[in-house]
DNA sequence: CTGTTAGCGCATTCAG
DNA sequence: CTGAATGCGCTAACAG
């Protein structure tokens, strides 16, 4: 018995072939008898020769079955939070479906140099909290894409937020309504804010502004004006935040009567302080979520809501990537009235 | 400007020194003075170059900073899953500070040989569905650690569920009472159902039977006897089949007046289809959980269960394989006596 | 269909 | 402290 693991080399002198033809076997079928390869593999198998050493293939091949996901934020937040788990979830499936493996990257790590030589590309879900990251893979030579957000000349994979938050926002508010937002990442701040006049971050990329855009195009067209008192600022889509943020917004004075949440974890949150307060949704207040998740299903009342399909882009940024796609695609949503907006 | 990467080689030349110069200035500060060191990072920095090419540092070295989590089921279930998902967390949070990179790899996999030349160990949580890759680890020369579950030699992490099970259980059956079990994977049938004189799987290994050990002592302390037609057998920890075996628990006569289950998911499931049906909980039906996920503390009433920090267990199984650990832990347990058991 | 050979890019001896 | 040489284990050309 050999302690040492052993090399293609060793297993062709003991067979007497050459390394070519034990490479061959494993590798190219049609470039030997299939008669030659099943012996040789059997006799791998006798010997306790599981294949050519991956690493070995990494450097010879330039690649590696590896596909990283940078993860908007730390590994921690993303992996307990619905909408991003979902998304794993597309990725995931489609990946083992095809043979890849999956390595998890954390968006507030210092760089992607470290593991851009043995990847074969990167999907980035959401902007990464460290930006450097996204001027990283801009600029890295393996295939990448985004997904809810974009980099310029990297496909992406997206859903027209505007006109997603114009729907919901649309199908909410009604005429001397007092509108409040709770929305996600608006201003530079770690806590959980009224963005008043506090410069806006990201303008163009972010698809939460591409989201209040539509939130306030709407409002105009029902007549409706939000003030910047009016919107909440959260630094994560996230419980505890939520919480904090409903209660202001439950507090306030005149409270509004419609609160549109740009997630669904802010909206339940809400929904749920509210109940606890005994106030009427929806007759007393309109909420509205984003997202679609599992959880707003289960919600009394049920929530209003813009449904995306999480798991599908997941899988489409997967295949996009494996396929080499090029181009930027827009994915469609569902506008779904549940029982949280319109008097009963 | 070069098109093709850098190579240590090319920099070499370029800065006019030889490339063990470069080698040691990115791998081994001590062989060079600061000065020296500092320059030519700053001009590695400075035409383009990034460091060493980790694939090629894969084969040389013979490590890669990967650890692959190896768990229990498919990718896409597990990190839906809350108790998986927190495990994910403490993994992920413990190797990222010692900038170690996580692969997630499905338990349903065929092989974990396609990895295990270029990880440098294997984190398993649960066994996996795919019994052969716990041969298949124990076999294989990197360090690995198993949680929730044993391979003979190989370190893991436990808690006592026999124990644990036994306290919860002692703390909800009283004398005359109608007990039932929800439990998880006790045999080898893909839906829900009750086990009545099927085989029980696994019977050592796994860590259900452990827990049912533990249920039947305590039950067996308080004189109670439970028969295999009140223990279900749930295929997973999953919303979907829990809401049946629910139905069909509280559909039985008699009505149990104890249910104990395996997972924080299946009693809240149970909690709600019992509140659902107007039963008062704890007076009429008592319910104890297992595992002690953040859900169970927004449930009303307060669930009794058995909290296991899954945190924790991450972030010691990834310390434990940093350090080479190489014995056998058991980590505490707190058991939480909620609302859902003893009258009010 | 098979065998020989030249690197993939690097880290580490070992002289100097 | 530096430079030249060896090979980690393999694959792809190429020649037979």
């Amino acid at each position: 018995m050999n302690k040492t693991k052993l090399t293609l080399k060793d297993v062709a002198q003991q067979l007497g072939v050459s390394t070519a033809t034990i490479s061959n076997a494993f590798n190219r079928p049609d470039q030997l008898s299939k008669a030659r390869r099943e012996d040789i593999l059997l006799q791998c198998e006798r010997i306790g020769y599981s294949g050519p050493n991956k690493a070995a293939q990494i450097l010879r091949k330039g690649t590696s079955n590896i596909v990283a996901l940078v993860l908007a934020d730390s590994i921690a937040y993303m992996v307990s939070d619905p909408v991003a788990s979902t998304f794993i979830k597309g990725v995931s499936t489609t990946l083992q479906q095809q043979g890849k493996h999956l390595l998890l990257y954390a968006g507030d790590s210092k760089s992607i140099l470290d593991v851009v030589d043995f990847v074969d590309g990167f999907i980035c879900y959401g902007a990464p909290r460290n930006y450097k990251l996204a001027r990283e893979i801009a600029a890295q030579p393996k295939p990448a894409i985004t997904v809810d957000f974009d980099i310029v000349d990297v496909p992406s994979i997206n859903i027209d937020n505007e006109d997603a938050a114009y729907q919901v926002a649309k199908a909410a508010i009604e005429k001397d309504d007092v509108v409040a937002i709770l929305g996600l990442r608006l201003i530079d701040s770690p806590s959980t804010c009224r963005i008043y006049d506090n410069p806006l971050i990201d303008t163009d990329s972010s698809i939460s502004h591409r989201r209040l855009d539509g939130y306030l195009r709407a409002a105009e067209e029902k007549g409706v004006s939000i003030q910047n008192e009016w919107i909440w600022h959260l630094p994560e889509s996230d419980r505890n935040y939520a919480r904090q943020a409903a209660k202001e917004v439950l507090m306030s004075s005149p409270r509004p009567s419609t609160v549109l949440c740009m997630s669904d974890i802010i909206a339940l949150e809400l929904l749920h302080s509210a109940i606890a307060m005994g106030i009427d949704v929806p007759n007393e207040l309109k909420i509205t979520g984003f997202d679609g998740i599992e959880e707003a299903d289960r919600a009394r009342p049920h929530l209003t809501t813009i449904c995306q399909s999480s798991v599908s882009k997941g899988e489409a940024a997967a295949k996009a990537l494996l396929a080499g796609e090029v181009r930027k695609q827009i994915l469609p949503f569902d506008l779904k009235i549940g029982e949280t907006v319109g008097k009963r």
